[in-house]
DNA sequence: TATGAATGAGTCTTCATTCAT
DNA sequence: TATGAATGAAGACTCATTCAT
């Protein structure tokens, strides 16, 4: 088999058992016996177990990073809330398919050491910059309400994280249509930091 | 030593430990060091590792519990927004005493095990089931508008969570008046939540 | 048993296999096998694989050092030529007495290790220079001829390496007078480096 | 590439390493990456690590084999004196051009295996037997004086191996004059083993 | 002849837990 | 209650060797 073949194939399994398992719960045996293959040829492709761990969780930010879009404010583009329900559906929809995304990002790949943790809070530390910046330009266009942005931004942050983890742990909530759950959480931030009368453009 | 003493003594240490280093990362060896006791003397307290950090676990869970209390709506009752507002503020108080809450609560009580995990759940559902009976409740005295109750419940459980981590991480955060964050966070969840022009009781 | 009795012990078994097998070939378990252990035993006592071996070579080398004293020149002293003869002989019955010495010394670590090299090494420059040191007292008194000391010294050195090896390898040697074999190389070595005439005082 | 070019390229790279980090820290992988050929060329020329070894081996003993000559007694012969002498420079001269010799003999090939251990041995025995003949012939002569033959020939043996282990691991011995040291060696042995007055002819 | 992916036996090491004293 | 020596299952990782292409 190829190389790239055989790298991918290890790495889908592994995605699973760190999902299922957790990291420290999954061992090397358990992803070999999974992938059919012998001990040796795991560590042909991987240097590490912490090396396949590193480079699933870097695979899975940069999807994410992929999936979030600046909002685009020219004329001819769609509308600012249009263009945040597609980001929040994108991620809701990436999660739909890599089925292992949330529970190795938000457990699997939590409090399991320094660097993992920082490369996780490094990339919400991204996108809360992001979401400062849009809090800030609204606040100039008077749209915005005086309040802490940064905090916002943070709040934000918290309130999609939740939802997501309340769509991929509530069995119910699966079937359910991404884009109005993505709404429902927009709307209820965006009143709480949207002057009075005002909504998203 | 009284026996109660030498457990209570054990747990601190374990905390501290499993705070700063993880569940995996701490060992037994590490918890009787810092104790000063032998290893025999561990499991005359407790059953387990997995038993002394589970009675953590535990403690910090009946803490939280007993530090959010369900809002007084007699006519004599201090605003709800102060009651709600006290309820933040204990909680940030509680963390900032037992300085390892954050970190154990938040990384590394995390993705251990699917029983801790249903364990930290369950308590963040009872919390979003008692906001969501709030929500209710404003929602029949026409204060709160027209929404998914369990998501914006969610979702204001995840901006608090957001909150404390930003809180407990954020060194220069650490100084700062908690009734102040507290009240920034629940300005914007509830003008989110609540019909126009109406704020919090 | 005692901690000191269960190093002791399994320092014993570990020389011997050390000795018969090679530092490659001996595995933790063949030691923890020989000294009828568990694993984790051996872990209690030795840091290492490396540790036990170090600890072995340190403690033979320190035995090697005691064994070879200063020739004592005060009038009182027995004659040098006897002084020198008790030092050859005690070296023999220490690697008579700890059989795996000269296996360990001569073969076992040697090339395994800079460090261990080094620490051999380190012996024999010590040894090397203590014999050049009474090789320039010699020259003083006019004893000894005009000749470069310190290839000297090396030569000496390598003659009773050479000497003893012969001796622990030739079974036929071992029964022998080892205080014959030791005057049968020092007699050789005194000629070649005294002036004519001279002789060992 | 022609078969036995390849395998001269690859012995010489494995010369090196084996010389440089020893036979147990010589892995394969080394070996090929450093000769740049595949992982199952090398197996085409060599049956094994152990094989490329013994190869090593093999062919360094027989070039030491070849370096020492016996001394030729016939009367239009260079003197018995300047022959040893040559012999000893040879063998100086040899191990300074193919300079991995020193460490694989000396260290490298040291207490790996039985039958390595035998082989040098014997290749030490041969010499020693050769060196016992002069000597004999010698004392037959009335040029060396009454001695254990064997013993006298295992020093001579031990005194040059020292002495090789010197000039190649004293970085300042390196450049002196091989002849030099020969000579030094050879005096006070000679001087050692000869009846008073006589020298080597 | 050459390649390099695949193998799997073997090694060291850790650590939660037990138990005789 | 307290001790700490002993246990051994379990884990990560290495590397000489094979073999299909």
């Amino acid at each position: 088999m190829e190389s790239q073949e055989r790298r991918a194939q290890i790495l889908e399994h592994a995605a699973r058992l760190f999902g299922d398992k957790g990291y420290h719960d999954t061992s090397i045996s358990d992803i070999i016996a999974a992938a059919g293959i012998a001990r040796g040829t795991f560590y042909l492709h991987f240097t590490n177990k912490r090396g396949i761990f590193e480079e699933l969780l870097d695979g899975m930010l940069k999807d994410l990073t992929e999936s979030v879009v600046t909002v685009d404010t020219s004329p001819e583009a769609p509308s600012a809330r249009e263009q945040l329900l597609d980001n929040i559906t994108r991620v809701i929809e990436l999660f739909s398919v890599k089925r292992h995304m949330p529970a190795i990002l938000f457990t699997g790949a939590v409090g399991l050491d320094k660097e993992f943790d920082a490369k996780v809070n490094d990339f919400y530390e991204a996108l809360t910059d992001e979401m400062m910046g849009s809090l800030i330009l609204g606040r100039k266009m008077g749209l915005v309400r005086q309040c802490n942005t940064r905090i916002a931004a943070r709040i934000a942050l918290g309130a999609f994280k939740e939802m997501l983890h309340e769509i991929f742990h509530n069995e119910e909530r699966k079937g359910q249509d991404p884009r109005k759950l993505a709404a429902e959480v927009l709307d209820i931030f965006s009143r709480g930091v949207l002057e009075d009368g005002v909504s998203i453009p």
